[in-house]
DNA sequence: CGTACTTTTGAATCGCATCAAATCTGGTGG
DNA sequence: CCACCAGATTTGATGCGATTCAAAAGTACG
């Protein structure tokens, strides 16, 4: 398995040590595949590599709830911590997936002390960019959202994209018209420069500092 | 210090050890103060105990981005393995925190192994809660919020709301009058059951499956 | 060249935010 | 106990912004 070529885009991957690596697996998933339902054993350790799998769970009335769509990257991590699922897992998008057995990812964690602190490090970064994201979902308008991304994921105002505008519409939580409207409006009113992939915010001389009057959570 | 009361409203607090306990120091913060700023070193770890602090970074026009906005428990977490911080947190309504030093506490994490899994526990259970919330906020219809709140964070549809229903709507990221109309038709249609801070589904008979038919994120 | 997908623009509709105001609630002090 | 006050809760009216449906143009790839 080329771990070289996983790694560049998928991060966490990298924190995997060797001995562990010996024990991945590739998997194809096909769409509507079921990869673990409510109540059954966790068995193994899950990461996307192209695809996308959902978590949901289903309400009374058959409902779907999605707990979460993933793209890439670890899912479910916290069944590390459990006996048994709490969701189910589809395939919602075929693609590849890497299998660890639990047991060897926990061990790992308990006796590699390099990847028990990678491991916390990534974890803690997830839970910043989680919430970073839930503030941009809470703001309710496009070009409030478009802002918040560039100035949280990008540095100094200056972001690289490295999906469609379609992709980063679904992460802002807005219909792709919606996007493609609030990214022409924002250029054509001087507060954006748009070239390709790479957007910047610029930077308006009445430098005004924030009024910080918003309403408390609590 | 009453690390029982503590623990009760902040179960996370019920996770640190007996060492690490004697180090940590109450503070009473006031609405405008700044516990820290972008650059600084990381010299204390933080909890809210009550009141509300925003992690924030201000942009070249001086607009205030905030990157979370914590009204309790640990925030900034990942400053555990960072030197200096990507933020300033502000104080946005007074109350009182926990503050304890982070070489005490990395050291505890280091030899601690019950604290160390029960933090990683922690992190990944931030990470499906936030995942959960991601997917909520980025659903259109305050109806289909409320729901997928109850189904998500409740047991058995059923939930037993602890906060004030104005700060539920803040969760939900809707205005309190969107929560307070789309509870009311909810109810009034026959599918929750609303009695004070107990609210439930109600299952219909016409138990139909799933569509999944939504687009994907990638 | 054809196919699938993204990007772009248009028009109509819907739901939420916002502003306003009244009522209800719990807690404080006289 | 009652008056009072600060919040939370509730209802109404209005406007805005995003969704949705539709369709055209651009783009990558076999």
């Amino acid at each position: 398995m080329d771990w070289q070529a996983l790694s560049e885009s998928q991060p966490e991957l990298g924190l995997i040590p060797p001995q562990l690596r010996t024990q991945a697996e590739r998997l194809e998933i096909k769409r509507g595949e079921t990869l673990f339902r409510v109540n059954d054993l966790v068995q193994r350790v899950f990461s996307v590599v192209s695809g996308e799998v959902r978590l949901v769970r289903l309400d009374r009335n058959g409902t779907e709830i999605v707990l979460q769509r993933s793209c890439g990257g670890f899912f479910a991590e916290a069944s590390l911590g459990n006996t048994r699922y709490h969701c189910d897992a589809v395939v919602s998008a075929a693609g590849t997936i890497l299998q660890f057995p639990v047991d060897a990812f926990r061990s790992a964690l308990d006796e590699k002390a390099d990847f028990r602190s990678a491991w916390m490090a990534h974890l803690a970064s997830e839970v910043r960019k989680l919430r970073a994201q839930c503030e941009r979902l809470s703001l309710h308008r496009a070009a409030d959202r478009i802002i918040h991304y560039i100035e949280s994921e990008g540095a100094d105002g200056i972001i690289n994209l490295n999906q469609s505008r379609k992709a980063w519409a679904s992460d802002l939580g807005l219909s792709h018209e919606a996007l493609y409207r609030a990214l022409s409006r924002l250029e054509a009113n001087g507060v954006l420069q748009i070239d390709g992939n790479r957007i910047s915010t610029i930077s308006r001389s009445s430098a005004n500092s924030a009024s910080s009057n918003s309403q408390c959570r609590c």
